[in-house]
RNA sequence: GGCCCAUUCGUCUAGUGGUUAGGACGCCAGGUUUUCAUCCUGGAAACAGGGGUUCAAUUCCCCUAUGGGCUACCA
């Protein structure tokens, strides 16, 4: 058995789609299982499509995700390099023995000439194809003599290569996830293997670059899945048929109604990310939030990525990167695309944070909290998150709901204020507050003693009290338990909102 | 249009030739809580349709419908 090695292979055409993130992850998933390789690989033949800063973009994105390439750009391996327009030179020495040995041809047909020629058939409600059944009439070296052939090479002429698909033939395709897939080479068009521009097209480089990466699996979405019968094709002409990899073809990530592929447009849409990390491209339209800046935690986005199209077949649905390495089955795979759910992925991330233990979660709101102008203590912050953390989806959501433990309350909840707040009870929360000034040790399981014995001495009702008592804390009925809030807020903070809330309360109540 | 792939609650899915078709998200109701959240309990909610095969089909086969993908000198 040869060693297990799988590639993930992004063309660097902007930020990576999600869908491209489950991609990796899966080959990641396997990779580790078996103890094998993962391997990066940029794809990068498409000259006019280039964007420099996607390669990077797709690396930091990898990273976050905790999926680790073993070999790829800037990280190395023995089978480098690793980006494909570095391999430049290679691939026409393989096309051209794919013409040596009768396989593919020259052909001069301009792209211009092409559309004319689709267009001319369009007309006749026929859809043109450059297959077997026409090659004989176009413009290329099969229809042509050795000496023409050679001096329109000579001459500079610009020319693409094109793989010569056999007619009549029924090609096989075996799909770890959906069995054998057959295809009838009439149906094939001879695709270009190398471009005018001395570049490959995917299907050439995807092939040749598999081959030497000596990759055993490759695993991808399954838009890919009709082409595979050109690859099979393409790895016979090689003569390479008996080690081809085995394929398995993902099912796509659907937008939330279903129809089609999910697309960064569906962000914008629907408001929710669908790149991994923000994206900040040439125009305000090319801009994008990702995953990490709407607040969810890596874990989060891998597990519920993990679930868009696999599952384990047992009732467990939270899984580390680890369980999911041991667990993972590629045979599991689901068949049909699977659409994007945010209100799954909230709810993914909601687990995470709950699970997270206070001081890690501290660490990752700090910068959040500064960004406000805030420098709690650890101790403070960590508290803090221990109060908020069943209570927040998102990681914004410690700021947007917990604000008030670090500055001034913005607004009172008008509603409750004017319902709860009785302008003659003021005497009793004078004593309240009498009573919380004489505690000592200002903790959370005294002030409820007393504040519920001051309660229950006075013939009060719970409710009057606690709720006006919250209110005058945090401005909201909203929040963790309010003892445990005057407890982390300290004394001389919580006598100082008392007095403050007071005017307020007095104020809205006359409004 | 052609080719290919798919189809179990709204969504992600488990599952079997004979099951009360299971779980999760979301939704609804109740409980717990000073509130919110968490948590607990309960509820509504699915085998696309039609033919076969079979004693028996959600399960196997075919057709149809629907959805998706591909159909570039893009990947």
């Amino acid at each position: 058995m040869t060693a297990f090695r799988a590639r993930f292979a992004p063309s660097p055409t902007g930020a990576l789609h999600i869908g491209g993130v489950r991609t990796a992850l899966y080959n990641y998933l396997l990779a580790r299982q078996l103890g094998g390789t993962f391997i990066l690989r940029i794809e990068d033949t498409d000259q006019t499509r280039y964007v420099p800063e996607a390669e990077g973009y797709i690396i930091e994105a990898l990273r976050w995700c905790g999926i680790e390439p073993d070999e790829g750009p800037g990280i190395g391996g023995e089978y480098g390099p690793y980006r494909q327009s570095e391999r430049k030179a290679m691939y026409g020495r393989y096309a051209e023995q794919l013409v040596a040995s009768g396989n593919a041809y020259y052909a001069f047909d301009t792209s211009e000439a092409l559309s004319a020629k689709r267009a001319a058939y369009e007309t006749e409600k026929k859809t043109f194809r450059y297959d077997s059944s026409v090659r004989d009439d176009l413009d290329n070296s099969l229809a042509m003599d050795k000496a023409e052939l050679h001096a329109r090479l000579a001459s500079g002429e610009a020319y693409t290569i094109r793989l010569k698909v056999p007619a009549h033939e029924i090609v096989k395709v075996q799909d770890l996830v959906r069995g054998e897939v057959q295809f009838n080479s009439d149906e094939l068009d001879d695709k270009i293997m190398l471009k005018a521009d001395g570049m490959p097209t995917y299907h050439l480089a995807n092939v040749v670059d598999d081959r030497l990466m000596k990759i055993s699996h490759v695993i991808r979405g399954e838009e890919w899945l009709p082409s595979t019968a050109h690859h099979v094709l393409l790895y016979r002409a090689f003569d390479w048929e008996d080690e081809m990899p085995q394929f398995a073809h993902l099912p796509l990530i659907l937008k939330p109604n279903g129809k089609g592929k999910l697309s960064k447009r569906d962000g914008a849409k629907f408001g929710f990310p669908v790149f991994p990390l923000a994206w900040r491209g040439k125009t305000p339209e090319d801009a994008f939030d990702g995953f990490r800046e709407f607040g969810f935690l890596p874990e989060a986005v891998n597990n519920f990525l993990a679930f868009l199209g696999w599952n384990p077949g047992t009732e467990q649905e939270i899984f580390s990167l680890e369980e999911l390495i041991s667990v993972f089955d590629s045979t599991k795979i689901q068949k049909a695309g699977a659409r994007f759910d945010i209100d799954k992925a909230k709810w993914f991330n909601q687990q995470y944070i709950m699970a997270t233990d206070n001081a890690t979660l501290a660490a990752s709101i700090r910068p959040l909290i500064k960004a406000k102008g805030h420098f709690p203590t650890d101790t403070f912050l960590e508290a803090f998150c221990g109060l908020m953390k069943e209570r927040v989806t998102l990681i914004p959501d410690f700021w947007e709901k917990g604000y008030y433990f670090f500055e001034d309350i913005k607004k009172y909840e008008a509603k409750p204020v004017r319902k709860k707040w009785k302008p003659e009870m003021r005497p009793h929360f004078d004593n309240l507050v009498a009573l919380l000034a004489s505690i000592d040790t200002f903790d959370a399981e005294t002030i409820e003693t007393k504040t519920k014995a001051f309660i229950e001495n006075n013939e009060l009702r719970m409710g009057d009290i606690l709720q006006i008592f919250r209110l005058a804390v945090s401005g909201t009925l909203k929040g963790p338990s309010i003892f445990d809030m005057a407890a982390l807020l300290g004394k001389d903070e919580v006598l100082r909102r008392f007095e403050v809330a007071y005017a307020r309360f007095d104020e809205m109540k006359s409004a």
